[in-house]
DNA sequence: CGAGTAGTTGACGGAGCTCAATGCGCGTGG
DNA sequence: CCACGCGCATTGAGCTCCGTCAACTACTCG
């Protein structure tokens, strides 16, 4: 389960080595690392889906555009999440990194060979792409059915529950992502936190950190 | 899992034949057919998943529910169209009959071995997935991006495409229904109705019957 | 030290929710 | 056959939450 790393300097932007994708259990895939910086397009809406991305480290943000060009965060991506994973000939969103990031990316070519092959493989896609329609569905249900501070609270469990066991919450991204992921502004989001760190859930020390002080009071506030 | 009647006094529900459901090209499976009646449940979130579906006649809606128990319908499954899919032990979501409808279910111990045994029926698994998956993330769009006029003509544009050619559509589902699906009220939903039909966009003969009288006044109103 | 970006705070207005009343179709029973 | 009741849909009035606009603060980088 584990990737095999190879080299982690700090060299060029796009600096290419090559890497291994572990896929489920015991399918491993030759792949390739790269680096990105911050806010850069790792792929976009209409393209022809190439590659699956592996997140190594910083985080990746899948988005697509409303009509009026508002944009919606679809799903943040920390390190170990895999996504760009689409049947499709074409993506059907874009990604970019949130902060500078690094990411293992496999061919689809190499994807499909091993499905093929391997069953074991194919369930361990199936897998993931049930994990994400599940993830997918959770965003909708918090959308549709919780109020601005219910939604900044059940962000930050999330966030804290994939991230570590500490309560402390290094946020990869600005308000702003914040807001386009819950689908509230810059300034909701602001009062949420704020509204939080008064009632004592939350300590700010920056506004890029975040101590959970009273779980047990986001829990409560995060109920739709 | 529902416990399956056979007979129950004073009428056919729940009468069982044997049925086959085509998933993907080529791909059969020994399945049985069953009836449900309106607003019944198929199957319950936390249940053990022992069927995957597929909607024969009527509309099955997919439903979660908020800590608040308010509910939020997740899909709308419309004859043709394969729910229950989880990779998973058990089901995430419930589903329950919009109407009085048809539906085949399939073990899952058959799709497993289907899967196992033949690549053509994994990738249809997969391709149906992806497509649920690409539907939940519109559905998140729709809820973050969209006004309530707005999500009203995605909506039923989104019908008129799956239903028929033919402009008018015949809506399974109450007020109720749309309202829970696209996380507005009855009333909201109500009045978007009648605005639509203030600007002969729609004509609305009966309550659940819809005709699109102008479609591109729709598809202007649906752009988030 | 100054400019630019990110974040916070306040005042105000509007889209949609709540509450309430009314209208409408349909089945049941007098 | 009509009266009544029941569930669903529509319409109206008021209120609330959150978006908008604007000012101000805090950080970062040159």
């Amino acid at each position: 389960m584990r990737e095999i790393g190879i080299e982690t300097a700090g060299g060029p932007l796009h600096h290419r080595v090559s890497d291994a994708i572990a896929l489920g259990q015991g399918v491993v895939l030759q792949g390739t690392r790269m680096r990105f910086q911050r806010n850069e397009e790792i792929f976009g809406e209409g393209e022809k889906a190439e590659y699956v991305y592996r997140v190594v480290s910083g985080a990746v943000r899948t988005i697509r555009f409303g009509a009026d060009g508002r944009r919606q965060i679809l799903a943040f991506h920390l390190p170990g999440d895999v996504f760009g994973l689409e049947p499709g000939a074409a993506h059907t969103l874009s990604a970019e990194a949130v902060g500078d990031a690094e990411v293992s990316m496999v061919r689809r070519s190499l994807i499909d060979q091993a499905t093929a092959q391997d069953v074991g493989a194919a369930h361990a896609l199936l897998r993931l792409m049930s994990k994400e329609l599940a993830n997918a569905q959770e965003h909708a249900l918090t959308l549709g059915r919780k109020g601005a501070g219910e939604r900044v609270a059940a962000f930050l469990l999330q966030l804290a529950d994939r991230f570590a066991q500490r309560p402390e919450i290094d946020l990869p991204m600005s308000r702003a992502d914040i807001a386009d992921y819950l689908a509230l502004t810059i300034e909701t989001v602001s009062r949420a936190f704020t509204q939080m760190e008064r009632d004592h859930a939350i300590d700010l020390p920056s506004s890029r950190h975040v101590v959970v002080r009273d779980r047990c009071a986001l829990e409560l506030l995060q109920a739709a």
